[in-house]
DNA sequence: TCCAGTTTTCAGTAATTTCTGAAAGTTTGA
DNA sequence: TCAAACTTTCAGAAATTACTGAAAACTGGA
């Protein structure tokens, strides 16, 4: 690896990372690579500056690419392949959670969905089945949260980000007059009667 | 392992999923086992219900203690340790935040101050500190609105969490009638003043 | 102090994951 | 349709991580 040292410590630290993400050390080290290049790269540059092998470097960006965190381009008059990462690092943060949404949570609200569908037998197995729609009942909740902040516009999102600490303040006094915006702070709960 | 189906699709889930949150297999079995059962645990319970070893076990629950997410307590005449997680979803959840906050935020946030602060040479560097810049108040931003909902009551978490996509509705009515709250939706912008 | 019951450590082994080089595949333009 | 330029696949090697059993280290009572 020959690169910048700055520019260096930040790949390395992303191929650390990655571990405790559950992404190999090369992917993490060539999507840190193509967030802070100027300029779209080809799999030869990324070999070059990684240090790993070409095969390595396809495999990485095939995955990459599944998870939607690269783009891939062409220069005009050049039949390689250049990749690089969206600039807007709000839609970046977007795209990993839509992923991670898709891969985790959903398989596990199914399972979910399916273990307490179950008729229990005994005790152990009917406290089981509360807990598991305990949890259950966190993820939708929090999961449906997130996807409405997910889903805002950047400037919406901007002004609720600058809010910062005031969101506990702001929510007091909705509910406190309440009645002003419609009842509609109720919405989501379970019984709309 | 000799558990009832509907335990065993919960603990044979979370084994599997443990190995996309970087945490190993029996480490995530471990701890879905005890965050359904109905008591307590002791280390040999565990055991003959995952059906690992008993090393593997001490040191499994050794990290579930690192990560808060199991309480250690005794029982009367007896003098093996028993394990439970916490009854309260939204304490654990908080717990994961917190640790993995700690753990992986920290050290990106530390690295990123560090790369920012050097002098660039050339405008490689200088785009990417700028991107690493990006990257830090993202991250901050997220972080610090992220520690504010951690650290509500439960009640008003609620509330909040009752609201669903409102949020945002609350938000832009908060706007219009910004001055009412005390101008306080800009506290955390980047001049006071 | 010693002992029985219990937990932890650790060195070696097993399993898994990552990485590589060679070969096969694809695409484009002549 | 061929060849050059480039990308992908894949079987095996290398590296890493997880797991085990045996032994050591605690701990609290007799």
């Amino acid at each position: 690896m020959n690169l910048p040292p700055l520019i260096q410590s930040f790949v390395l630290h992303f191929g650390e990372m990655g571990s405790h993400w559950g992404i190999n050390r090369t992917v993490g080290q060539i999507y840190a690579l193509l967030y802070v290049s100027d300029k779209p790269l080809n799999a030869d540059d990324i070999v070059e500056a990684i240090g790993c092998s070409r095969s390595n470097t396809s495999m990485a960006l095939k995955e990459l690419q599944a998870w939607r965190l690269v783009k891939l381009q062409h220069l005009p008059g050049d039949r390689r392949e250049y990749f690089s990462t969206p600039d807007d690092v709000w839609a970046i943060f977007k795209t990993l959670a839509e992923e991670r949404q898709k891969r985790e949570v959903e398989p596990t609200l199914t399972m979910l969905r399916g273990a307490i569908m179950e008729t229990p037998s005994g005790d152990a197995e009917r406290h089981a089945q509360a807990r598991m729609n305990e949890m259950y009942q966190l993820i939708e909740l929090v999961t449906k949260w997130f996807a409405d902040i997910r889903d805002m516009d950047v400037d919406t999102l901007q002004k609720l980000m600058k809010l910062g600490s005031q969101v506990q303040k702001v929510l007091q006094f909705t509910q406190s007059i309440g009645r002003l915006t419609g009842r509609d702070s109720n919405r989501n709960a379970d019984a709309e009667a």
